[in-house]
DNA sequence: TCTGTTTGACCTCTT
DNA sequence: CAAGAGGTCAAACAG
């Protein structure tokens, strides 16, 4: 190890920047030249609207396609499992939707009442949205940009818990930017619906067919997990799904790609149908699709541009080729001991929070190839492995360096005390510059550069141009010395976390950055509450 | 008989 | 190299 140094990201005070207006969060991200696979959607995830609409609320434009970072992000809470219906088995129909915890206790019981009385014989409880559009979008979304570009687009909490439910049923005209889930996730999102679509007809599909090949029980968790391929002739395509004992999901793991389009007469009668609300559109034909998440105790939105994959399939493939996307919904505040490991063909693996705990984290990950781009350091990272380390239980992403024989490494993991706080620590030296970003050319690196701070990114932060950067958590120094040879420690990530103030930061010089740090009193407290 | 599921054994990978 | 864990295979089983 060559070097290493660690920089810091905290996301507590997230809201007070790009969280505050969409605008915010187009300027900062629609002009970034994001990978083209970030805008490539879960093979095979199937377009069906949600009664959340997505879109209803956050207009994404369809450039925006922070598809990757807003699934695999650990900070991306689903706690709904039980709107989850099984793909492969009728578990729906005994699961009970409790999102108590998503508002409050006479909310709750009101919003009981009426649920009730529109399903007197089911359980699933939510709640009128009380807040306009507009403000949830303005009070849901918080940009974050971090290291790892898996946790670059996030969702701050809602002021109140419950602004998001399902009974905000969208037209269908709302979904113009809304596609692709999976099934499961499909069924997530269209809670409403889905429950009066399992009522009336307890199966339906994804529109893809899967053939169950194994189940193992895995350590460190009561639920046993299925695999699934899919039936179609050459179609590498798998699924993981991970039940509680009771049958409702709390994990799915999607990995590979649908090599072929979606079946056109998949009206199979097995138990692996999957759920398709009535109400949804199988395939809307529309190329730009929003992840949209319900979370049970946080709720808020993961939104992403992804493609259909039966509009889009020639597209896709070939980008599935080179390119890795995790969709990871969970609640990694809950991520403790018994976080699992995943580990897909190409040698990913992660730790994803275990569903036995207090709170389920259903989640939803995709994975086809390998690669993953992660530009908010201007360099290009492969993920090559994930796991909960001792000492912490928030999972560790692992990545490597794609640049030929650059041995550069870096890990990013949330702080056991702060699970907002999020640890980088870089590995290694750079044996090369940075690469433009995809369809970028005028990027430039403001830590080894004198030219102009053209960004059409946010620019990056050079690990490697430092040498002996520890991964320590401390903040006792400066927050950020790149040239200093010792080991240092800097709040870089917290400082992006500040949404606007993230790049006027990162484009200027390190001195410049590290006193216009200094000088805001957002990381003073922050600082000094954490020294 | 066919199709899909179950489940123990085996394989592969990581540590 | 061994142990452990996850992933896959395939025979047996069920509907």
């Amino acid at each position: 190890m060559d070097s290493s140094f660690t920089h810091h990201n905290n996301t507590n005070n997230n809201n007070n920047s790009s969280s505050n207006n969409m605008s915010t969060f187009y300027d900062d991200h629609t002009t970034l030249d994001v990978p083209k696979f970030k805008s490539f959607s879960p093979p095979s995830l199937p377009f069906t609207p949600s009664p959340i609409s997505p879109s209803s609320f956050l207009a994404f434009s369809s450039s925006f396609s922070p598809t990757h970072e807003f699934l695999n992000s650990p900070n991306l809470f689903l706690n709904s499992p039980n709107i989850f219906a099984s793909p492969t088995s009728d578990a729906f129909s005994d699961q009970s939707f409790n999102w108590r915890n998503s508002y409050g206790e006479d909310q709750q019981q009101q919003h009981n009442k009426e649920e009730e009385k529109s399903y007197p014989d089911f359980t699933f409880q939510t709640q009128t949205n009380p807040e306009p559009p507009s403000q949830f979008s303005s009070t849901m979304f918080q940009m974050k940009e971090q290291q790892n570009k898996q946790d670059m687009w996030k969702f701050s909490e809602p002021t109140k818990q419950g602004d998001f439910t399902s009974e905000r049923a969208p037209t269908k005209s709302e979904y113009t930017s809304t596609q692709n889930f999976s099934s499961e996730m499909q069924s997530n999102l269209n809670c409403t619906n889905a429950f009066q679509s399992v009522r009336q007809q307890r199966k339906s599909e994804d529109g893809y067919n899967w053939r169950k090949y194994g189940q193992k029980q895995v350590k460190g968790s009561e639920n046993p997990r299925s695999y699934y391929k899919c039936t179609h002739p050459n179609c590498s395509m798998r699924k993981k799904v991970e039940r509680c004992l009771d049958g409702q999901i709390t994990e799915i793991v999607y990995k590979g790609s649908h090599n072929h389009p979606k079946p056109q007469s998949n009206r199979r009668t097995s138990s692996q149908q999957m759920h398709q609300p009535s109400s949804s559109c199988t395939n809307s034909g529309i190329s730009d699709q929003s992840v949209v998440t319900l979370l049970g105790n946080n709720p808020k939105i993961e939104t992403a541009s992804i493609k259909d994959d039966s509009s889009a399939s020639a597209e896709e493939e070939e980008f599935e080729q080179t390119s890795q996307t995790s969709y990871s919904e969970g609640n990694e505040v809950e991520l403790g001991p018994d976080a699992k490991r995943l580990k897909g063909e190409n040698g990913n693996e992660g730790y994803y929070a275990s569903g036995s705990r207090t709170v389920r984290e259903p989640r939803v990950v995709v994975q086809t190839t390998s690669e993953i781009d992660i530009l908010d350091d201007g360099y290009r990272w492969r993920k090559y492995g994930q796991k909960v380390v001792k000492g912490n239980p928030n999972a560790r992403s692992y990545y490597k360096c794609t640049a030929p024989s650059c041995s550069v490494r870096k890990h990013v993991e949330r702080a056991v005390h702060d699970v907002k706080a999020v640890i980088t620590t870089y590995e290694g030296k750079h044996n090369h510059d940075v690469p433009a970003a995809r369809g970028c050319t005028s990027y430039r690196n403001p830590m080894n550069s004198n030219t102009n701070n053209v960004l059409a990114a946010p620019a990056p932060i050079r690990p490697s141009a430092m040498t002996g950067y520890s991964n320590s958590l401390s903040f006792t120094n400066s927050l950020y010395k790149p040239t200093s040879g010792s080991q240092q420690s800097f709040a870089l990530d917290m400082l992006q976390s500040s949404g606007s103030f993230v790049s006027p930061f990162l484009a200027q010089n390190s001195d410049a950055a590290c006193s216009k740090a200094k000088d805001d009193s957002f990381l003073q407290s922050f600082v000094s509450k954490n020294c």
